[in-house]
Parts: C-alpha cells; sequence; structure tokens
DNA sequence: AATGAATGAGATTTCATTCAT
DNA sequence: AATGAATGAAATCTCATTCAT
C-alpha cells in the first residue's frame, strides 16, 4: 500500500476518533485492533507505534470524553447569570445526552481484570472529575439558600452514579424487558421513571420552589 | 482419569457453584471453561454434557443468585410483625450484603454483544425480580403513613439501581482512587458517602420519624 | 428414562431405518449419533450394543437400500412376459427413482478416509448387485436381436455410474447452477439432458425401433 | 520459531499447493489446518492471515484446478489442424489424466452441508467450464459431417460426468471390488470397460470412421 | 439388553502483539 | 513514521466412544 505520513498529532486523533467510534458502537471487547486500522486506511503496526496496547488506546479514549464533558459542564458551570437549580438541572441534561451516546464505553469500566488498568481508568473516569463541578454549584446552591443537604460533595456523587446506571438501563434495547406488544404500557413505566427520578432531585436536593425536569 | 460417576443434580449444582465463584472472582469472560472442569476434575466434554455453552451455565449461575436473593427478600418482606421503615432497611442491608460478593458477575450483564443473550438475562436480572418486592413493601409503607412517596414502583428501581452502582464502585479495589496515603481521607469520604445515602433514602420516601443505615 | 426393552431384531431395524432417514436428509457426517439415539428414544449406549461404530450402521443402511433395490429390479427383470426394452426402461426409471430419495447417502461413498471401510462398502455398493441384474437383461436383448451392444455387462456398469452421477446433479438444489430468474432456460436445459440421455442410451444399446423415455 | 518472511504471492501459492496435495491425499474433512501449516512450518494464525476459513482454501484450490484443466483443453480446442474426432479424443484423455490425480478433491463438492458453500463451489465445479468447451468442438464437428448428435452441449455434460464417476470408480483401490486374487479377471475386466466406454463414445457422438481410444 | 454420565482428543478460529523490512 | 506478514496462545465446542451401574 501507499505510504501516507501525517502529522503525528492528526494521526493520533485519528485513531483516537476512529475507536472512540467503533468502541461506542460494539463495545470495547468487540472491536479488534484490525477494525480500527482498517478503517483509517493504515497498518496494523502503525497502531502500535501510537499505543503500546489496546487498553492503552482506552485510556485514551475514556480522558478525551471526560475531557470534552469536563469542559462541557464547567462552561455551564461559569455561567453566573443562571439560577443555582436552573444550571444543575441543565448540567444533568448535558451529562444525560452526552452519556447516553457513550454507554458502551464507560461501561467497560466495570471490568476488573487487570488492577493496573483499573488504576488508569480511575483517572478517566467520569465521576471523580465531574462531580466534584457539580458539587461546587450544589454547594453555592446552599449558600444562596436554594438547595439544601448535608453532603453536597458525597450527594453530587450519588446523583451521577445514579443518573449514569438509569442510562445504561433506559438506553439499552427494550431494557426494562416489558414485550414489545405492550409498548404503550413501556412508555408510561418509563415516563414514570422520569417523574420518579425528578421528585427524587428535588428531594435529595432539598429544593422546594423548582421542579427539576430531565430528559431521560 | 479415573471415571467417577456422579448424580447429574449433584454435577450440575457442582459445576454453577464452581462457576459462579471463578466467575466471580475473575470475571465471565476472563473465566475459561477449562478453568471451571479443572477445579472440578472433570473433562472438557463433561461440561457440555450439562450445559450447551458458556453463556448457558452465565445465565444458570445468575438465576440462581436471584432466585436466592429474591427468596431472602420476600422472607423478610413477609415478617408482619415488623415497622415498614425497618423492614425496607432490613431489606436493602441484605441487597447490599448479596450485591456485594457477586459484582462481578451481575456486571456481565451490561455488555450488549448478543441480543438472544440480552433476553434470557432479562429474565434472570436481579432488579426486575428485586424492585417489586421492595415496590410492595413501600406502598404498604405509604398506607400506612410512614412512607410518602408518588411512585413507589418506580422509586424502588430507582433506589435499587442507585444501590447497585454505589457497590460496584464502592467495592472495587481503591475505586474512588484516592491515593493510598490519603487512606484516612478516603475513609471519611466513604462514611460521608453512608450518611448522603442514607440521607437521600430517608427523603426520597417520605421518612420523617425514621433513621435510615447502610452498610456500605 | 423408563426401561424399554424390545425383540433386539425390531431395535435394529429401528435404528436402521432411523439412521437411513437421518443420513439422507442431512448427510453422513453431519449426522450425530446422537440424533439418530434421540429421536428414537433410547440411550446412547443402547446404540453401541448393536453396532460397533458409526460406519458400522451406515454399512447396514446401505446394504439395507441395495438390497432393497436388487429385489425391487428382480422382479422386474423376472417378468417373463415384457418386451426387454420396455423391461430395461422400466428398471432404469426404477433405478432413478429409487436412488432420487437416497443420494445423500450414496454420496458419501466416494470419501476415501479409511480403507477397511472401503471394502467394506464395496459389498454394499449398489454397482456390483445392479448391473449384473440389468446386464442380463441386455444379454436376453442381445439374444432377440432387441440390442446390440459387444460389451453387455459393462456397458450396463456404465449406464448405471451414468444415471447415478446425472441423478446426483439433477437433485442436487438448482444444481446445474443457473440463476433462479433463468428457471425457463433450467427448464429447457434440464429436458435436453433427459433427451440427450434418452439418445446415449438407445444408441449405446443399438436400439433402432424403440426410443427410451427416462424420468429424471 | 524463527520468523521467516516471504512474497506474500509465494505464501498463497505455497498454502493452496500443500492443501491441494493434501487434500488430494486425506480428502478435505481428513485435512486439519494444522497439518497443512505444519508441512510449511508457519503458525496457525498465517493460514489465517492469507484464508479467512477452511473452507476458503477449498474454493481456492478447486478454482485452480479447474482454471488449469480448462486452459488445458481450451489449448487443445484450439489447435486448428486437428480433426474434431481426434481433437475431442485428446481432449477427453487429457481430462482423464488430470481428474485421475485429483479425484478426492472433487468428491467433496457433493456434500451439501453449506449452501453457501456450495454456490461458491459451483464457479468451481468443473463441469460447467470444461463442457462448454467441448461442446463446441463437437459443435464444430457436428458441422463438418464429423460427428452427429441432437444435443451437442447436454451429450457433452452427459460425456464429461460419465468420464469423471468412471474415473472416481477405477482409481480408487481396488474399486470394482474384485479379491486380489482374481487380478487378472479385473484385468480384463477394466479393459472391457475400457472398450465398452470407448463404443459409447462413438455411438453417442454418431461417429462411424473413427475408433476413440481413452486411457483409463 | 439398556442406561446415560463421562471421557478426551481434536478442530476451527480469533486477535493482540511482534518484528523484519 | 510506517508497513504488513507472521506469531502463537488460548478459547469454545463437537462427538464417537467407553464404562460403571
Amino acid at each position: 500500500m501507499k505510504r501516507i505520513v501525517k502529522d503525528p498529532e492528526v494521526r493520533k486523533r485519528e485513531l483516537i476518533d476512529t475507536a472512540e467510534r467503533l468502541f461506542m458502537a460494539k463495545g470495547f471487547e468487540q472491536t479488534a485492533i484490525s477494525d480500527i486500522v482498517h478503517e483509517i486506511n493504515i497498518s496494523q503496526g502503525t497502531f502500535y507505534y501510537y499505543f503500546d496496547s489496546k487498553e492503552d488506546i482506552l485510556i485514551a479514549v475514556l480522558e478525551k470524553e471526560v475531557a470534552d464533558m469536563e469542559r462541557d459542564l464547567i462552561r455551564i458551570a461559569d455561567q453566573n447569570d443562571l439560577d443555582e437549580a436552573v444550571k444543575l438541572n441543565t448540567m444533568i441534561n448535558r451529562f444525560i445526552s452526552i452519556t447516553a451516546s457513550g454507554k458502551k464505553i464507560l461501561s467497560y469500566i466495570h471490568q476488573g481484570k487487570n488492577s493496573t488498568l483499573q488504576k488508569k481508568l480511575m483517572n478517566a473516569r467520569p465521576f471523580h472529575k465531574i462531580a466534584p463541578i457539580m458539587g461546587e454549584v450544589i454547594l453555592n446552591g446552599i449558600e444562596k439558600g436554594r438547595f439544601n443537604t448535608a453532603h453536597p460533595i458525597e450527594t453530587s456523587y450519588l446523583l451521577i452514579i445514579l443518573l449514569a446506571s438509569v442510562l445504561h438501563m433506559v438506553f439499552l434495547p427494550n431494557t426494562f424487558g416489558r414485550p414489545r406488544k405492550y409498548e404503550k404500557e413501556g412508555m408510561i413505566f418509563r415516563e414514570n421513571m422520569r417523574l420518579a427520578l425528578e421528585d427524587l432531585l428535588g428531594r435529595t436536593l432539598g429544593v422546594s420552589d423548582y421542579r427539576f425536569f430531565v430528559q431521560i
């Protein structure tokens, strides 16, 4: 094949982006290195020039995803003119929409296997980057009397974990397992899940005069 | 090898139990059929005499786990002399202790791959078996004025999902990623998580004169 | 399972008949012993009580098939009132209809593998049983001036081999490989094959005032 | 093992040639991938770098065989100075000598199993490539008054099918099943088969002043 | 005569990774 | 920086056959 030389930075991003797409579409284990290199038309060897192993590129993908999300959420958190409740609600919906598309990759995190990997993954883990950002918004809200919670940071963790998990379930095909012919019943169930979740948010944060609206 | 004949029921349980242990220790994908049969000192072929495929035994293991948990929780739910809040709290702690040991297996569920498998897994899935049991307790509690929630069943789902997810994180080695030297800080964080979770439970269920105590 | 005792003869025939059906439907290699015993609801072990190996039952099946065919053809050959050409034609069509249904099994014969098996199969082989029967009819025909061939027995072999092979092709799904949309063309081709075959028969046997008609 | 890098073309041919030899010697099903790679001293993985599956290499082998034969026969058919009868006879003998060595592989074709495979095999199948070539020679012969047949193409098919089948039988070890001590009788039988076959050819093609000679 | 649990060799295939070029 | 042929370990599954009961 013709040898195409590219700026290393560009090549690397190309690899990460492609890997991300494939990991999202088929899952990490189900994606082979050969799938990735095939798509960008480079050789198997080139892959290993940029990454030491398959897990290495997973880390890179996750780091990128988390960084993107972090940037996004910080931008919202920095909007000083917003009411804290509205702001938090916006952040939550942003988190939902981003997570929804990336579900398959993040799910891999749960899989123990190699503890060195685990440690590396921790750093890329969304929770530790995201929770503090929301946590601060909650803190501000508390100061302004908008929210009322004893452990804002930890509550922030809990809410994010809950959101991420619910999304996993909800976005899996027909996840809640209702047979397809009760499609309508499934819809009602989902709608009720949404309402229950909104309740939970409001109560947990001690919000009285604002109703959360989540776009599950 | 000498041929040891056993009662099929016994053999099958032996296989399921061993598989459960290994799946829990190393994860599903990381456990090979050969690992299982090695441990019980039977031939590879014998495995396939009892199960049609590797996924088949996963189903069997999950079904057993869920059935065990279901039985356990129902037993608690049936204790008529218990206050609903105490009862629910007991169930939650039971759920926690059981899930804590089985975490790796259940986590496999998230990995799409094969949709036929998905469908089979659904039936074994804890949430749909467990949520209704807790849901009913909540309902009773509402009737007795002990709880106050708009969507008891769905809230039950949310709480179980949250619990399961938090457990995943918490029981992973050093999951919350604090470096080991801040061990004390890590402890505090964990304690705060517990408190936040207890708050969340109380508020979500609208309980006023009872404080939940979760044994994370 | 309940133990059902049957007359050994009956059991054996049951096994042979079932094997024949399955071999015909799926081919020899594709049929597992377990398929056979499953169908008659007996144990794997029972099979080996009646036959020493999988190949053993193949032999038995073939022997039965050939014996059946032999009996059939001899009955026709013994009808003294029939004109030799008509008789031969009848035998040919009988051969065709029988072979047509058993195609898959006989095909296995071609597969070398084990020369001991080969030797055993020879005895069951249709050609050596069938050719002489037809050969004699041809000889009679020659004596009566109905046929005219130099090597009747060998010609008989050739004709049977040709018939068997053509049948193999013809009865394979769309064997002659014409795309399905030329269904009509395929029909014409097949019709021409038939005509060509009839010609070949007539010419090879030196028949002048009779036209063969083969029911391919 | 030491890594030996070769030109892919060379490697591939090496694989095909080895496979052909082994398929011929032991049959397709009886040849394992490991047999092939062992012989050329490459890894199992290398095989799968060149072929997607075992069936893939079967196709490749057959295609090569048929292509070789096609080329050979066309070369003969194109010799304009040859009398059509002589030409056809030459082609027949060429077909015989080639087929004789490849018998085991082609026989696999009869084994249905997988219909996708079937379709692929069709393309490699000798009959559809070979018959038309002979068919045209026959047509020319008819025009020149050398042959006389109603359905030249179909007759061509019949003759090729017959030849291939007779070869199958004849070249199988002791195929006609006569016990070894009648070796001489077996020889006579074979000689008679040859004569009968020559007769059949001449009569079927309506040749009067030429005697076919086949080298069975 | 019959059962059916158990055996175990072997077969195909996948893929992350290496390395000669 | 890049290529891509080569590696090799491992994994799942099949099945004819055996043998304790």
